[in-house]
RNA sequence: GUGGGUGUAGCUCAGUUGGUUAGAGCGCUGGUUUGUGGAGCCGGAGGUCGCGGGUUCGAAACCCGUCACUCACCCCA
């Protein structure tokens, strides 16, 4: 039998609700924020990524699904989407308008890691970004947004984790502090995180790994040794959190992956997901626009995994579709019909369906019931002939004679 | 890329130390006498037991291989 591909899912209808009511929150929740939304393409020249996200990322070394253009050129599969989002902007020149600056984006993203719980090859991110501000306000009101839309989806126990990683300059000067500290305990460390302390010695802090976690108790903190607009920078979006009441905890270990990421960084994570616990995440990305040879633009925003959303999602919290009501037509005259009202009952915006199988009442209200109709229409030759049908409410059984020319007014007085 | 777990009906699973035609519940479908659904009752369809090889008189079960799924590491959202 034909498969679908490793790490890739079907969006069944049932699940495909829940995906909706989480793309219609996403999506007012922006908008209320004065974002706009921009779609981007799914791939871009492979060259915007290896420039953007870093050349020794593991998203780039591994796990980018690359391939060649039928002339030659090298595209990917977009990993994230800050880079086309940013690429865009230069290239149409977005930086001018007023009304262009805060972007959200929704669509699937490609990374070519082993599947696990909330890990998918193809999985769906949104996100959004504001450009061209440094003022730490914009950092609260990012962060404000990624709260508040957890919040409207009805998630439990989350928790805000909070950092600043400084300036590329800063961390330098914090590196090498580290390495200080680090050097007496480079026998303790684990594999992974010697290797770390020489090619990115940040990432040491958060190894998960007990040993190297309690090695690494006592390390200097980044935030101790940031210059002082960073520092003052990173107290200002404190300070607006505990302004607008919004939780958090300031993490010393929150190192963020990708290379672009400067001062403020964030993450929003639940205890009900196992491993894969970071739900949405972000942070400042001042140099990316200078890296992308574009004029230099501060920048923040942030990026939402929905698959892991989906799975703290609970069902009631679902939009519901509106209430449907079946046509059940049979007899030489009732069946037609029945079926010229059906199509008048879509015209006027009433969701409507009916099942061509049944041929009597009795499948037919077994249809309806099946397909969960709030109403039945009755509709057989004896209300062909009068021009009524029967108007039955599936649950309490009521049944009223209703002319079929005042049906469609009818319902609406119900509705 | 590295480790662990699991593969039996559409779904969730049972299958006793290897032993006749492989089972259940749910779902699907037909009927319950023909213009009133859900429940009950009776019937039906649906499985090369992931795949390949081996051991054996005999394998869904034991062994080897392989693939798939899954969880964790890594990394990330």
């Amino acid at each position: 039998m034909l498969r679908s591909v490793k790490g890739l899912k079907d969006i069944l209808p049932q699940q495909a609700m829940q995906w909706q009511h989480l793309e219609a929150v996403a999506r007012t929740m922006a908008t209320h924020y004065g974002f706009s939304e921009i779609r981007i393409p799914i791939f871009e020249f492979t060259e915007l990524y290896a420039r953007s996200i870093g050349g020794t990322t593991d998203i780039v070394e591994k796990e980018m699904y690359t391939f060649l253009d039928r002339d030659g050129s090298s595209l990917t599969l977009r990993p994230e989407g800050t880079a086309g989002v940013v690429r865009a902007v230069l290239e149409h020149k977005l930086l001018d308008s007023p009304t262009s600056r805060k972007l959200f984006y929704l669509g699937p993203m490609f990374r070519h890691e082993r599947p696990q719980a909330g890990r998918y090859r193809q999985f769906h991110q949104f996100g959004v970004e504001a450009l061209g501000t440094d003022d730490p306000l914009i950092d609260v009101e990012v962060i404000t947004l990624l709260w508040e839309f957890f919040l409207a989806l009805g998630l439990k126990d989350l928790t805000l984790h909070i950092n600043s990683i400084g300036t590329p300059v800063d961390r330098e000067n914090y590196i090498l502090k580290l390495k200080e500290f680090l050097a007496p305990l480079f026998p303790n460390l684990c594999g992974n995180c010697q290797r770390r302390y020489l090619t990115n010695p940040l990432r040491v802090l958060d190894c998960k790994v007990p040993i190297c976690q309690e090695s690494t108790v006592g390390a200097p903190h980044l935030i101790d040794d940031l210059s002082e607009t960073s520092t003052i920078h990173f107290q200002a979006v404190l300070d607006g959190l505990n302004d607008l009441k919004i939780p958090y905890i300031i993490n010393h270990r929150l190192v963020r992956g990708l290379d672009y990421y400067s001062r403020t960084t964030f993450e929003i994570t639940s205890p009900h997901l196992g491993a894969q616990s970071t739900i949405g995440a972000g942070g400042r990305y001042d140099g990316l626009f200078q890296a992308l040879q574009g004029p230099a633009t501060p920048a923040i925003g942030f990026a939402v995994g929905l698959e892991r959303v989906t799975l703290l999602l609970s069902e009631d919290r679902t939009s519901k579709p509106a209430p449907l009501f079946f046509v059940a037509g049979f007899g030489p005259r009732g069946k037609p019909r029945a079926f010229r009202l059906l199509h008048e009952l879509r015209q006027s915006k009433i969701r409507a369906d009916t099942d061509h199988k049944g041929n009597t009442l009795k499948a037919l209200l077994r249809s309806a019931d099946k397909l969960s109709a709030e109403y039945s229409i009755i509709l057989g030759d004896d209300e062909a002939d009068s021009s009524t049908a029967l108007l039955r409410n599936m649950h309490t059984k009521a049944q009223e004679i209703v002319k079929l020319e005042e049906i469609t007014q009818r319902i609406h007085s119900i509705l």
